[in-house]
RNA sequence: GGGCGCGUAGCAUAGCCUGGAUAAUGCACCGGCCUCCUAAGCCGGGGACCGCGGGUUCGAAUCCUGCCGCGUCCGCCA
């Protein structure tokens, strides 16, 4: 297990000599190094050796295996670390001094020690709104996971094309067109460009659940719009921009990188769909089923216990979602060169995906080269453990969210931090109350479904993104009460002597191993409970190290060392999330 | 009915992929700490049959299996 610390670095440092020493106890053959890993006790170590499986091929108890690796290993680990012995485990504990020089590399590495990776291009596909739709709080998951990871991505030196797939045609537009015409274009575009979506959608809901004649032009105008009628594309553009400039302001007050160049809605795939039918059909795969072409693929079994097909064109011509996200394969495969083809999108569509990549495969749309990743999470519930959705009427629109949050980071501040001016006051605001909604989100493993909580959101205690905010603050209000410039100099001398500056230098030397996992498993959360584990053992070496009234110039330059170090990784971690760091709050 | 996912202190979660030592964190609760670098904080404390039962293993919250509960999906919506 890789938890929240994991000393990479040190693993890599004495895995040979581990793995020699094993082998010099007289287990020879097998690679034992493997058994090597994160100690699960903080105060046995930083690494461990369980021993116990060595025992019945040495035929000696696991307590005497792991004395004599013990002694053995110790020598040649001399500078690097300690070793013990207890109780059948081989502990390894990294030496401050050793610790203190992997300081000094980050100290001037403006990295932080996360390396670049060979580069990569991958399609993240997230937050995808429905034109004409608000956006609630089911929508914030897409869009803040997606946001983080494409920064990892970036981060990591990968190429990243961001693609928001905007819900922007479709048979509900027949409807949403009409009542656009009900209302007068303009009042429409107006009542769009305020952000009442959620009355616009509902208005034309209610008239189609309740006028026949309503449908019957909704019907009409759903075929003039997929005939390519000039006026009625017209109106669906004047539907779709007033939507796009909504879902924009949106957008800026959460500082997602999401931008107009990202959108590509299902709208864009359409000249594509006719050549996923007849590539499928010259592949053979296409059968016929009521009229309908499908893929049967797999042993998808429906609720008869029949092969259940993928649908790519229905009887009457139009195509499905299915179709759409066959085509978005092929356009990011063919026309973006995408190695990584990673979908943020809820847990309920896991089925579908599957359907979906393994036709993809079948049909050579994409081949081993390619790696899919249904990147899922679970769904946002309310009170009564029922999926929250907009249309039932009840979801919180995610600007009334971040609105709140906002005002109140904005009282927080004032009773605290009186002293800043309003204008400052309110730049800060936004990035403690922004920060806090999108942490609440990021902090959480993704998969699982969780009950909205207003609160919960808009918590700025805990485990919350202004504790590391704050850490990052102090740290700042540190330098700017100091006579020291940053960037520190290179050769600062550092020195570990108390036990909260040794846990804390712990932590930061495993920053680039934490992004690492964390973007490996698309698991943003990881990242969260590193920064944390961070930020709360600066808050202990924080009052128990005084750092400007150290004792001496020494200890004040290593102390400050520590200071630096630590505000760098919590904004460049927050940075990753997507969250900002003010220097004061 | 079948597929997938989830079940860890009062609440909310991490740990599960890759098995290891005393199950971690936050909120809430109890007790301390601001003449001292920002108390959005720190220090200490109480609180858990890791849903239930089997199995594998020297060792299971973690792997396998059965059951229970909840969620979600299951052919022309996306």
């Amino acid at each position: 297990m890789h938890g929240a610390d994991w000393m990479r670095i040190l693993e890599q440092a004495v895995k040979d000599k581990v793995t020699q020493a094993v082998s010099d106890v007289g287990a020879e053959g097998d690679d034992w190094g493997y058994l090597l890993g994160p100690a699960t006790v903080e105060e046995h170590g930083d690494l461990a050796l369980p021993c116990h499986s060595l025992a019945p091929i040495l035929k000696r108890s696991p307590v005497d295996i792991a004395e004599s690796i013990s002694s053995t290993l110790a020598p040649s680990l001399v500078g690097i670390a300690e070793v013990s012995a207890v109780s059948g485990f081989v502990n390894i504990r990294a030496d401050s001094e050793w610790i203190a020089t992997r300081l000094r590399e980050l100290l001037s590495d403006d990295r932080l020690g996360i390396e670049v990776e060979e580069s990569r291009v991958a399609a993240v596909d997230y937050s995808a709104p429905n034109v004409a739709k608000e956006m609630h709080v089911g929508h914030l998951r897409s869009t803040v996971i997606g946001d983080a990871i494409v920064r990892m991505l970036m981060y990591k030196g990968h190429t990243v094309h961001r693609e928001n797939h905007v819900g922007d045609w479709g048979t509900p537009f027949g409807m949403l067109i009409e009542h656009l015409l009900d209302l007068g274009e303009h009042n429409a575009a107006d009542e769009l460009g305020m952000g009442d979506l959620d009355g616009f959608y509902k208005q034309a809901r209610a008239k189609f659940n309740s006028d026949e004649q309503f449908v019957e032009r909704s019907r009409n105008r759903v075929v003039m719009l997929q005939g390519g009628d000039g006026e009625t594309l017209r109106l669906w553009r004047v539907l779709v921009d007033e939507s796009m400039r909504y879902f924009n302001e949106v957008y800026g007050m959460l500082g997602v990188l999401l931008t107009n160049d990202d959108i590509m809605g299902e709208s864009n795939y359409h000249h594509l769909l006719p050549e996923v039918v007849n590539r499928l059909a010259d592949l053979g795969m296409l059968e016929d089923s009521e009229g309908a072409k499908v893929v049967y693929s797999g042993d998808w079994v429906n609720r008869e216990g029949e092969p259940m097909p993928l649908i790519i064109q229905k009887a009457d011509g139009g195509y499905n979602y299915a179709t759409t996200d066959l085509a978005c394969i092929i356009d990011r495969v063919e026309r973006l060169g995408c190695n990584d083809l990673l979908y943020v999108v809820g847990t309920p569509q896991a089925q579908h995906f599957k359907m979906v990549f393994e036709v993809a495969s079948q049909a050579g749309f994409m081949d081993e080269s390619h790696n899919t990743a249904h990147i899922k999470f679970g769904s946002v519930m309310d009170s009564d453990g029922k999926i929250l959705k907009s249309r039932e009427g009840e979801a919180i629109k995610l600007v009334d969210l971040l609105n709140e949050a906002v005002s109140r980071a904005y009282q927080v501040i004032a009773d605290r931090n009186p002293s800043i001016d309003s204008d400052e006051r309110q730049r800060i605001a936004e990035a403690i109350g922004i920060g806090a909604v999108k942490y609440a989100d990021l902090s959480t493993e993704r998969t699982k479904d969780y009950v909205f909580d207003w609160d919960r959101m808009l918590s700025f205690e805990g485990n919350t993104s202004p504790y590391l905010q704050y850490a990052h603050a102090r740290i700042c209000s540190i330098f700017r009460r100091s006579d020291t410039d940053r960037p520190l100099p290179e050769d600062a001398a550092i020195s570990i002597r108390h036990a909260e500056e040794a846990l804390l230098a712990r932590r930061l030397v495993n920053f680039s191993a934490m992004v690492d996992e964390s973007l490996s498993t698309y698991s943003p959360h990881r990242l969260c409970t590193y920064l944390h584990s961070v930020a709360s053992a600066f808050a202990s070496f924080y009052e128990n190290c005084p750092v400007l009234s150290s004792e001496d110039d020494d200890t004040m330059m290593s102390r400050l060392v520590l200071c630096d170090l630590t505000a760098r990784t919590l904004s460049t971690g927050l940075g990753m999330l997507g969250i900002e760091s003010p220097e004061q709050m």
